[in-house]
DNA sequence: CTGAAAGCGCTTACAG
DNA sequence: CTGAAAGCGCTTACAG
């Protein structure tokens, strides 16, 4: 049916192996049988059967791509890193099997046991994810986007949530703000095990128990229109609060309607931070100053790194990384100053501190 | 390394070809032997090699996926379609192999040529999509997700999107409006191919003359905050303009601020009709009435189509299909009679029509 | 109802 | 520098 490497080998005038050899490089060939081979694979349109040369050595130049999508989770943010492992993949030569299944245990064991891929990686990890014991021992490398509390065996990135924590939590303090809210994920992820929601929340009650201010810390509402009306009812809550942090896309995505109504706006009633990618900022016409979550960076070092383990580019025993993207705060102009009308008791004539 | 079915084979003490058969179904075979079998298979957690098998049969049970970013498009749709792909490939037994590579062209012979796939979905299909002579003369099936020009040798589904432009129009005509605004998508995407913005603003620019009404058609700028500000004087240049079509969920998901801004409210200032889908909608919190776009149905539809083929579940020379999706109307309540101090000069008291 | 053998299209020791 | 041959792990005619 298609062209196999013995139409080649006949066409050029040599054997199979020598063929073979020819186009792999694995060892020298004279110049005239090698521009021979190339020839014909020119002429007769030649591309190597990919399950041939998977059984024959082992190597599908396949990545899996295990994409979990969970309910209540935010989908748009999933295409970023899938778009980086991608395209990062594709730049070393490898393709992407991606599966979007619920039950990624199931499908993690499909791929690993009939060999399709070379080696994973998993997006969304959860604090106490199914799918690692399985990875472990299904002999083949695996990085992961997301911290596990068991790193063992596996190459893991994230961003650093907790430095992004303290990051907005200390930006909006050297502003003058003094009473903070700051809303996560919906109480679904966490109990799924999305530590990353913890990690920047604890983080961000410390820096601002450390700095003497408060903080009010909320479970975002899963869908629509629940979350308007619960960001209604948290804003009416504390009137005194002039700072607002975002760890949850939807919300975010919310929230200028829910200004406007109000006749509100940022920075001038309330200084807002988001945590979320510029990408996703610019597509949806997001105003608002954020840490970047980085989504295209962490596919990339997931995929670097997974394809320097397949191909036995590491150093004997070199051991696993846990690698933390630092947070980038991209200043879009929505902090400033908190409204001279809502600052702090302790200085109501305005300024007569020391 | 991995288990084999000679393993398989010798624990259950018959040759490998039986062990095969069991497995496959593919011969009778005896009651007890079958139980040995799947007891062994069981035990030692035997999954067939994928690349043996696929050598063997020359099937592989993956669908290669070309999904096309092009710059300016909106990627966060995209996700939809692709999950709609994936999972019904799953269901059918079928894993997805991802291309997100610009040249869609060098992946698809790739993907094609070496074997890898049963056959393809390509989505994003342009008018005059370069991917489709290859995918003609690779000699495996394909699904389109997406009108080109020349349909022939593949399976196509999309929306209707004439129905859809005219859908939005009468719609509107029906409530009273006697002057439109459509804006489609960027002019960047119909240069490209894009045929579904021409078939949905050419029926509504149809639609509109039959009624007797006024449309002013636009393409949306490409991307923030050229965006907003062409909404803005979009509008302004538009003063006795009721209604508002958006063939362009970027500037659906900033028009509630724009609107906000200005202090206009759908329906009561403009009746708001988007094309995007309902899932979509709801991630973003858009409160437009909107023509469902049906992504996940689309994905599915060509999914189902081409693993008929693949498996030769179609009729010997079954023709092939171009099918489209019927426009729904979700009405989310942003439609409305035009503001009375708008109406049309020739009935400017009121109720004087015959 | 079951087994021995050929063959899918590669790669890679083994021999020269 | 090159070729003949074995082997990867399946499936499926061919024989019994």
């Amino acid at each position: 049916m298609a062209i196999t490497i013995g139409d080649v080998a006949r066409v050029a005038g040599v054997s199979r192996s020598t063929a073979s050899y020819a186009l792999s490089g694995k060892r020298t060939i004279s110049e005239s049988v090698r521009t021979r081979v190339l020839r014909a694979v020119d002429e007769l349109g030649y591309t190597p059967n990919a399950g041939a040369r998977a059984l024959a050595t082992s190597q599908t130049r396949v990545i899996g791509l295990l994409a979990q999508f969970l309910p209540d989770e935010f989908a748009p943010a999933m295409m970023q890193y899938i778009l980086g492992v991608s395209n990062t993949a594709r730049e070393l030569g490898y393709d992407i099997l991606l599966v979007t299944e619920a039950d990624g245990t199931n499908a993690l064991s499909r791929l690993t046991d009939s060999g399709m891929v070379d080696g994973v990686v998993l997006l969304n990890v959860a604090e106490d994810d199914d799918r690692l014991p399985i990875l472990r021992d299904c002999g083949k490398p695996g990085s992961l986007v997301g911290l596990p509390a068991d790193v063992d065996g596996v190459d893991v990135f994230d961003l650093d949530f907790e430095e992004a924590g303290r990051v907005m939590v200390e930006h909006l303090v050297n502003l003058g703000h003094r009473e903070l809210i700051l809303i996560s994920q919906p109480e679904h992820v966490v109990e799924r095990g999305g530590a990353y929601v913890w990690r920047l929340q604890n983080a961000a009650v410390e820096a601002a128990a450390f700095a003497g201010i408060e903080i009010h810390t909320y479970f975002g509402a899963a869908g629509q229109p629940q979350i308007a009306q619960q960001l209604g009812e948290i804003l009416d809550a504390h009137p005194m609060a002039t700072g607002l942090l975002l760890n949850n896309e939807a919300v975010a995505a919310a929230l200028p309607s829910t200004l406007h109504a109000r006749h509100l706006e940022a920075p001038r009633d309330y200084s807002v931070i988001g945590r979320y990618s510029s990408e996703f900022a610019r597509t949806f016409s997001l105003p608002f100053s954020h840490v970047e979550s980085a989504p295209d960076l962490l596919g990339r070092m997931a995929v670097r790194q997974l394809v320097r383990r397949i191909e036995g580019r590491t150093r004997p025993g070199e051991p696993h990384v846990v690698r933390f993207v630092a947070p980038d705060l991209v200043d879009l102009g929505s902090t400033g100053a908190p409204p001279p009308s809502l600052v702090a008791p302790s200085s109501p004539e305005g300024l007569d501190t020391p």
